[in-house]
RNA sequence: CGGGGUAUAGCGCAGCCCGGUAGCGCAUCUGCUUUGGGAGCAGAGGGUCGCAGGUUCGAAUCCUGCUGCCCCGACCA
């Protein structure tokens, strides 16, 4: 993508309204706009975040034996009559009425819509477990909009729901599930702890948030230190294994962690000193098992092998995307921007030409460009005409993981230069040997 | 939902107390010079001063009402 044809409207200052680093830097780099509270148009650097993410997300879900469907944001209120929400789930809720005066409601959660969906086709325990998930907009009225994205009114959720026969095969959908969020968010370069949680109103006996530490994050978080050391399981490991996946939850949940509202003081201060990790943290996941909550009131039953009608046992599975687009830049920025983690970037390498105009700077950047392009390297290509120093800045400011930065001065003596955003190493190469790195890394 | 702010050009702000033809910086446009860490000079464009009433010869400024947005708390993917 060639800068000059994009669309990025990178701000100097930042906006007044924007409080934390994450609202502030997305505001800067031009990846989002705020359309009124808690609502935001993604602009396309961010929405390329955001796709990024649901790729990862989708890999991991599809992995673990979760189908991909879309259910719709327009719910009938009537649904949400027959599971008792409609009336519980109060002011949160936004409400609509249609032409012809029926009762609808843009869905905060789907719950009631996947159960309906279940029960009209499925009557048989030989069609379980099933794991079946939507990335889609949610809208909760929330009171207070904060925070930008990280705690908007319409925000994007993935949320999977898993049904099963008993409680046993719940609890290993479940567990594919955890599973599945240690992978995604280690994918993302973020350390995701789950944490004991509160069910809310979404209801049941069995649930983790997945908390991930950030220093600016929005609450206080306890745990070992032995969650940092933790390995991710592996991308073949047997999603189908109940004791492989049970074995995972048990070791992930062997330590002490909990959020400040969960927190156990005495049981965390009999931790070695050493031992003890107090973080800030942010809710990126949250898993529910929650037995027949709605099976039972929604009438979502299959014949067990017994022939005899059973509740189906649910559980479901939340990521919000854009919080986590927020959450990434809490946890990866410095002084001068964003810093990008490799699989999430909006393009893998900043190209900056340094002069723009000069015959062989032009030159030396399309070659680069189109042999990067070719190679699958996602490259933007900084041709504005432009001074260095805004070059610099900008490019930092949107934390590409790499910057080929290439001047009359380098090439002279037939050099360019390549800087890692994070480390803010400089490497002095020749455009081949550029090129060579930054391919190679395009594969990975 | 309680408390507190704030609203003037795309962004950041001054002007308001003490009423008199709306200003600064950045950004944008034109020209020239410049070009390895947000350039310089010269010029230009852009605002029903959040909305509605009121007071006044005259309101961004004073008064009344409303609305949006932000922050702090209680609540949340």
């Amino acid at each position: 993508m060639r800068l000059s044809r994009f669309f990025m409207p990178i701000l100097r200052e930042t906006p007044k309204e924007a409080e934390i680093v994450s609202h502030r830097l997305m505001l800067r780099a031009g990846m989002l706009r705020q359309e009124t509270a808690g609502i935001y148009a993604w602009l396309p650097l961010g929405l390329r975040v955001l796709n990024k993410i649901n790729a990862i997300i989708r890999e991991e879900q599809n992995r673990a034996g979760a189908i991909e469907m879309l259910m719709p944001t327009i719910q009938p209120a009537d649904l949400w009559r027959e599971s008792g929400r409609y009336d519980d789930y109060g002011k949160e809720m936004l409400r609509i009425e249609d032409r012809h005066e029926r009762e609808m409601l843009f869905g905060p959660t789907n719950e009631e819509m996947v159960t309906e969906i279940f029960r009209a086709y499925v009557r048989s325990y030989k069609d379980l477990p099933l794991n079946l998930y939507h990335i889609q907009w949610k809208f909760r009225d929330e009171v207070r909009p904060r925070f930008g994205v990280m705690r908007s009114r319409e925000f994007l959720m993935k949320d999977a729901y898993s049904f099963d026969l008993d409680q046993a095969g719940a609890e290993h959908s479940y567990a594919r599930m955890f599973t599945a969020y240690l992978r995604t968010f280690a994918r993302m370069g973020l350390k995701a702890i789950p944490m004991r949680a509160d069910t809310g109103p979404i209801g049941g006996n069995l649930s983790h948030e997945f908390i991930i530490l950030a220093s600016t994050g929005e609450s206080e978080v306890f745990c070992h230190k032995d969650f940092l050391q933790f390995d991710t399981p592996a991308a073949d490991i047997d999603f189908d294994d109940s004791r492989a996946m049970a074995a995972v939850v048990d070791k992930w949940t062997s330590r002490y962690a909990a959020t400040s509202e969960m927190h156990d003081a005495a049981a965390f201060e009999a931790l070695a000193e050493g031992e003890r990790v107090s973080a800030r943290g942010i809710e990126v996941g949250h898993i529910f098992y929650f037995g027949t909550k709605y099976s039972q009131p929604m009438r979502a039953v299959v014949n067990g092998p017994d022939g005899k009608e059973t509740f189906v046992h649910m559980g479901s599975y939340g990521i919000g995307p854009s919080r986590l687009v927020a959450a990434l830049i809490e946890a990866n920025h410095d002084d001068a921007g964003i810093v990008w983690p490799r699989s999430v970037a909006p393009f893998d390498v900043g190209l900056a030409n340094l002069k723009v105009g000069d015959a062989a700077t032009d030159a030396a950047c399309q070659d680069l460009y189109e042999k990067l392009s070719s190679a699958g390297v996602d490259v933007l290509y900084d041709d504005r005409d432009e001074r260095p120093g805004a070059k610099f800045a900008t490019l930092d400011l949107i934390g590409l993981p790499h910057q080929l930065i290439v001047g009359p001065k380098g090439l002279a003596e037939g050099k360019v230069e390549v800087k890692d955003r994070r480390t803010g190493a400089r490497e002095t190469l020749s455009p081949e040997e550029a090129l060579n790195r930054l391919a190679a890394r395009g594969d990975s």
